[in-house]
DNA sequence: TGGGGTTAT
DNA sequence: ATAACCC
């Protein structure tokens, strides 16, 4: 590694600028099979599939192997192959864990993480990077190694000061997945580069358990491997439909298409986002998730059609939402239900939902056991429930679902407060076997006590 | 097509 | 409150 002056000062990347970052996305293999093979040794080496409804999920790749796609009918799935084995992943509690765990695990790495889903998380190591490459000078260590595969097998160059940035990173990367590995017993996929949409797309390119750093070069051809607009990330279902009537579909068209016209269709902000997307080019920061914003549970029937039978399901939903706020420590200010009508036309999207805010009242005696709260609660969703359906009228649902939201923590940790600074990764929990993770709050947490 | 999540309008 | 996006 050359000194960058002479002096050997070091070139820092000044706090929030968007130059020179590095960014690591990863990916969990087949994350809720990987889980169910842990809690489950004996299914490691089946073909295995997790089912929702009639739905399988997601599966492993001894059932890959064998045909099984994610998302395939149990009935498609069970003829393509009979021994595949089902679990059922409709509870996602010990998913929802996992995943926390692999979040909070990257945390000690840096404390930008990102979550997208559960499996997946994006993790910005600029400061970390900095950090290994100074220490790396002083010792006049001239020798680094890259961890992994490079996209494109572009040769690297190290005396390209965005190259050993990117090698450096691909060593932290693969000590992210060692670790994941070792402590949690997890395998994925990692993807390193200089921005979000980047890292996330090359991480898919070696694909199970496996890493690749993007070099800056290659950036065209990772764009340009996509075989259709719908393939970038933040480009979805409405807008693909909306740039195919333009006439576009491939990478190349997005690019070269009349940003005027693109305008016109789409209006500027988010003409000007998907544009520099098809470039690959993305400025949007890692921001840390923290603890969620919304904590929901629903449930999918074939038919529900009576207010009976709407509040019974109601009430399970909601007994499995206390249980998780009172674990979380935080309260919530504001509950929502969402239900989805049966029709035949249209019938995949459509969600109708009314939310109010929660008397304090109520708010008040969520910490303290639970049935004094559900009372009221019923009683608020029943008339939200009412307010999108005239209970005289027939009527046919296929969905409920409650969410908690506007969630606030608990009044004694105020912002001053010691509290307020160990709260963070890990809220108290009630089993108290969480003791183990205290040290690693701290660690990161001194510098500002 | 499940059972979750987020942000923008 | 809905609509879009993500997994």
């Amino acid at each position: 590694i050359k000194p960058i002056h002479p002096a050997g000062h070091i070139k820092t990347v000044p706090s929030g600028s968007t130059a020179h970052r590095v960014i690591v996305h990863t990916d969990l293999d087949c994350f809720y099979a990987q889980v169910e093979m842990i809690h489950n040794p004996e299914l490691r080496d089946k073909p295995l599939g997790v089912q929702q409804k009639y739905l399988v999920v997601t599966c492993n790749y001894e059932a890959r192997r064998l045909g099984i796609q994610k998302l395939m009918s149990v009935r498609d799935a069970k003829e393509k192959c009979p021994e595949l084995v089902l679990v059922n992943g409709e509870d996602l509690t010990q998913y929802r864990e996992m995943s926390y765990k692999v979040t909070e695990l990257f945390e000690e790495f840096s404390p930008l993480v990102e979550r997208l889903g559960f499996d997946e998380n994006f993790v910005d190591i600029t400061e970390l990077v900095e950090k290994r490459l100074a220490q790396l000078q002083r010792d006049g260590c001239s020798k680094v190694s890259l961890s992994g595969h490079v996209y494109n097998n572009q040769t690297v160059n190290l005396h390209d000061d965005m190259h050993i940035r990117l090698v450096i990173g691909s060593q932290i990367a693969a000590e992210m997945r060692e670790a994941m590995y070792n402590r949690l017993g997890l395998t994925g996929c990692a993807g390193v580069a200089s921005n979000k949409l980047l890292s996330k797309l090359v991480s898919g390119t070696f694909k199970p358990n496996q890493q690749t750093v993007l070099l800056p070069e290659s950036c065209q051809d990772l764009v340009g491997s996509l075989d259709h607009i719908s393939k970038v990330p933040g480009i979805g279902y409405k807008t693909t439909k909306r740039l195919e009537l333009l006439g576009l579909s491939s990478v190349r068209d997005l690019q070269t298409f009349s940003p005027v016209i693109l305008a016109k269709e789409l209006g500027v902000s988010m003409a000007q986002h998907i544009q520099k997307l098809s470039y690959g080019d993305d400025d949007s920061p890692v921001a840390a998730s923290g603890p969620p914003q919304s904590l929901s549970d629903e449930d999918s029937f074939k038919k529900c059609s009576s207010e009976v039978e709407v509040k019974k399901k109601i009430e399970e939903l909601l007994a499995n939402l206390l249980d998780r706020i009172s674990k979380d420590g935080r309260k919530p200010h504001t509950i929502r239900l969402t239900i989805r009508k049966f029709s035949s036309t249209n019938k995949w999207f459509s969600r109708e939902s009314r939310q109010c805010p929660i008397p304090s009242h109520v708010i008040q005696k969520f910490g303290t056991g639970n049935s004094d709260v559900v009372a009221p609660l019923v009683g608020i969703l029943m008339k939200l429930f009412r307010k999108m359906i005239k209970v005289e009228m027939p009527f046919h649902l296929t969905l409920l679902s409650v969410c908690f939201s506007n969630l606030k923590a608990l009044p004694s940790l105020t912002k001053g407060s010691i509290g307020f600074y160990l709260m963070r990764s890990s809220p108290p929990s009630s089993s108290g076997k969480k003791m183990d993770d205290v040290p690693q709050v701290q660690v990161n947490s001194c510098s500002f006590i």
